[in-house]
RNA sequence: GCCAGGGUAGCUUAGCGGUAGAGCACAGGAUUCAUAUCCCUGCGGUCGUGGGUCCGACUCCCACCCCUGGUACCA
């Protein structure tokens, strides 16, 4: 049994999950249920980035404690995963204790391998967004966008660098040779050419003024703390028990793959490794980049007021079909479109009238047959079958259109056998072979629709099949 | 600006030198085991725009337009 250890990134908690965090969630998770099914043993990891500063300017805005507003946008998170039943086995929150032990020794390596060194730092500073830009970033007056007219100070401050600029050859040499293995192929062109430029220094500590004495505090320097993505990424080993469980943590690291959304390859790919490099841990086998999600064609922000909640949606039609939806309809590697009369399409057609009604067909055929049907055990995820291939390379929509037309081809096959003109063993070896195939279909549906699967392999497990209420129910209101 | 990827029927997309394929949607027909379902047939494309190469281009070359991402110490 080999060991598979997954992770989706971290959202952070300034605000609650949208259909982007579900479309994660949900690839994720098809992912670790495969590799279950195939036996291997999976930790699927997801947990709360809570110490960024933008947490602490949301609070505010809320008018709420810092700990109780993330703790409650950090359970929302969590009770989506719960409800489009995306089995985390960890869920680390960067506000526990342990984690800020857990990243504090990762500082530490990395300070005795001699890569930490202190440097002052001198930048444009705004005050009403709280950080420092870059002066291409800003407007022909040399303001920020978000707060025209206010002038920006040129704030200096002592912080801790990164020499991320010594790993720029190591780093390009890992990605090249798919050491860490970079997909699509794009996103690691992409990295490359990050590379090319050349590497910068990093400074990964605020000063407790500018973080508002949030976040994990630097070890021997209380008056600083942490860059948040230097802790943040460090939730893959706080979560497996680095630093507070070392069994557990060899166990478990390095991860097989990281799930990121295309925003954050770069934290992924470049400072993620540097810092595991710098500390002598081994480092993540595969980075799985996914695009984004628009609305209606149209980028979801706050702004335009256009962010879909999921849970709304897995309320009205059921957890599977949002599953559905988001695999099947929605390209892994581009950017795809959202809106509810397209989800409410694919119910009608794919699930209702296509799966529903198949299930619901056999079964009743099987019901007024009499006929026994022994159960069978059957494996579908066949090595270098074409749906395996498919899963491996994270081509869910691919892999669902072969089981859809595995799902047509079975009525195709009704259609010309006409079994409910049959009888005696005509009829039984007809039927036989309609429940073998549905079987199949349940077990290649497990990854993608796990709630559906285990209903179809209920219902059709023998040896008695009977009739039961539909699957998907059509939807004919708006 | 520069770099990468993309623009094919109403929607989602396959094809990447030899007279445009699929699914959904839509229209008609047939059937009744089934969720007004399923099955069959049909409708629907000057393949982003303008040039060029070639006997022949969605497919190769050039220019331009639009979309997405990257272009670091924001996430």
């Amino acid at each position: 049994m080999n060991k598979f250890y997954i992770t989706t990134a971290i959202p952070y908690v300034n605000a609650k999950p949208h259909i982007g965090h579900a479309l994660e969630f949900v690839q994720a998770d098809t992912i670790a249920r495969y590799n279950r099914i195939i036996g291997n043993d999976v930790l699927f990891l997801c947990g709360g980035d809570e110490n960024a500063i933008k947490n602490v300017q949301a609070a505010e805005k809320a008018k709420r404690p810092i700990q109780e507003f993330i703790d409650e946008n950090t359970k929302c998170f969590y009770d989506l995963s719960k409800k489009l039943n995306v089995q985390f086995t960890v869920w680390q929150k960067g506000s526990d204790s342990k984690h800020h032990l857990s990243s504090q020794k990762l500082w530490e390596l990395c300070a005795l391998a001699g890569k930490i060194y202190k440097k002052r730092y001198k930048g444009l500073y705004c005050v009403g967004c709280e950080l420092f830009y870059e002066k291409e970033e800003l407007d022909q007056n040399g303001e920020c966008l978000e707060h025209p007219g206010r002038k920006l100070e040129e704030v200096e401050e002592e912080n801790y660098f990164f020499k991320l600029s010594d790993y720029q050859k190591q780093l390009n040499e890992l990605i090249e040779t798919d050491t860490i293995a970079i997909l699509p192929a794009n996103r690691k062109k992409e990295m490359l050419a990050f590379l090319k430029r050349g590497l910068r220094d990093i400074s990964v500590s605020r000063s407790n003024t500018r973080a508002k004495n949030w976040g994990v505090s630097v070890p021997g320097d209380p008056a600083q703390k942490m860059y948040v993505w230097f802790d943040a990424l460090n939730i893959y080993q706080s979560g497996i028990g680095f630093n507070w469980d070392m069994d557990k943590y060899k166990k478990w690291w390095p991860a097989n793959l990281h799930v990121v959304g295309k925003g954050i390859l770069r934290f992924h790919a470049i400072y993620w490794p540097a810092f595991l490099l710098a500390a002598e841990l081994e480092l993540p086998k595969k980075i799985f980049v996914h695009d984004y999600l628009t609305v209606n064609g149209q980028k979801m922000s706050k702004t335009i007021g256009n962010i879909v909640d999921p849970i709304p949606l897995i309320n009205k039609y059921g957890a599977d079909a949002l599953r559905y939806y988001l695999l099947a309809k929605v390209s892994p590697f581009s950017d795809g479109d959202f809106s509810e009369e397209k989800l409410k399409q694919a119910y009608n057609s794919d699930l209702a009238n296509g799966l529903g009604n198949l299930v619901a067909r056999v079964a009743k055929l099987c019901e007024n047959s009499g006929f026994d049907y022994p159960e069978k055990e059957k494996h579908v995820f066949v090595k270098d079958s074409p749906l395996v291939e498919y899963l491996e390379e994270f081509r869910f929509d691919e892999a669902l259109k072969l089981i859809w037309y595995e799902i047509s081809s079975l009525d195709r096959t009704i259609q010309d056998k006409t079994p409910w003109k049959l009888a005696g063993e005509d009829l039984h070896e007809t039927l036989l072979f309609l429940v073998e195939e549905l079987r199949s279909i349940s077990n290649e549906l497990k990854p993608f629709l796990p709630e559906t699967a285990e209903k179809i392999k209920e219902q059709f497990k023998g040896p008695k099949i009977i009739s039961q209420k539909p699957l998907f129910p059509r939807i004919y209101t708006p």
